[in-house]
DNA sequence: TGGGTCATGTAATAGGTTACATGATTGC
DNA sequence: GCAATCATGTAACCTATTACATGACCCA
């Protein structure tokens, strides 16, 4: 029983949930649902399905969307229980690494204006991604035939949700501060600086 | 002009606000400042110290912790203008990837009070994540010569921190909308489950 | 004298992106 | 006929962690 990574298990979960996918779809599949919180290239998929059919955790299935020459594929049994297998372990709090912080940390050592921009940025990104968020939790059918998954789904859309509120709150205090900040380094150390780009 | 990657940028960084770090200094002062957003190795940090000597971005520097043999490194003036300008720069959404959200999404393929669990653990690390947080916080003299560096050191914090308490607070009506799922999802489907472990 | 921590480094391996190559099919 | 998109795959490259090797110094 070799080894699986992220990218084995996303593949496990998606065909636990629905069968005969390619490996394209896989990849659209993932940036429509899990895209906000993980994200998967070919060059990581492919090999992979290889991967998991040696190990017979997943076969290839006789494709039902036919048409384009295209490889579906099902989990197996022995899949399944992988995956719920690694569902129950603890999950890693992955390695942390956000540029936009780490370029606020040294904001000391920037260009007037610069860290203020960064933070502009990030508030119109997270304003971005809370309309996203939103239209996806809007397009669930109310009366949809009910589907196990949703609860779960709906509890990751809004943890998203609540990041990006946050962030946008600590946005507003944040780019107060950095104004006050800049104004009064304008007064004390250079002339009213030309505004930075 | 070469190219730099996110760890020559820290040790720039760390080198423009103090000087005359080793290679095993800046790996404690990562984890000490940064490190709740920002990791790095010795593995990483020994080669880059040689890419960014050879690049004469930092230059060795002769040892004032004298006692050991050790490495010191300084900024060069030409490191300098490399952290400005990068710093200007806009910052990458690197390629998020988050264990637990992908585990809650697909928790309706795992055993009952998998999700449940995940959800507990989430919040005992952000506890102690907000308390590290406010440690630190705490831990500022307040009548400390004034370091331009402090204000965003302070802002990173705060951002921690909203995260931590945006995440403690999803993770309570989580646990509710979880408990009652899973007692609903035991009337209807199973008889109820002892405790999952 | 021995454990802890300071200190530097490398090799093996894993994990991942990007760019490229190739071609079929659909719909306009 | 042509553009868009469906579809699969590989090679080059970069980034990073882990484990290991090595040894010095501090202090109890």
């Amino acid at each position: 029983m070799s080894k699986i990574n992220g990218t084995g298990y996303v593949i496990l979960g998606l065909l636990s949930v629905q069968s005969n996918l390619s490996g394209y779809d896989m990849r659209k599949g993932i940036e429509q649902s899990v895209g906000y919180f993980w994200g998967e290239s070919y060059g990581q998929i492919y090999p992979t399905l290889k991967a998991l059919t040696a190990q017979k955790l997943i076969k290839p299935a006789e494709a039902k969307r036919a048409g384009r020459k295209r490889q579906e594929y099902a989990i197996t049994e022995a899949g399944r229980e992988r995956l719920h297998a690694w569902l129950a372990l603890p999950f890693h709090n992955d390695p942390p690494r956000n540029e936009f912080l780490l370029k606020l940390f040294f904001g000391a050592q920037a260009a007037p204006g610069v860290a203020l921009e960064h933070v502009r940025d990030l508030q119109e990104r997270n304003r971005r991604a809370l309309e996203t968020l939103d239209a996806i939790e809007a397009s669930v059918p109310k009366d949809a035939p009910p589907n196990p998954n949703l609860p779960y789904w709906m509890l990751t859309l809004s943890l998203g949700r609540a990041f990006a509120v946050a962030a946008l709150e600590w946005g507003e205090s944040a780019m107060k501060m950095l104004a006050e900040l800049e104004a009064s380094g304008a007064r004390t150390k250079r002339r009213p600086a030309t505004k930075a780009k």
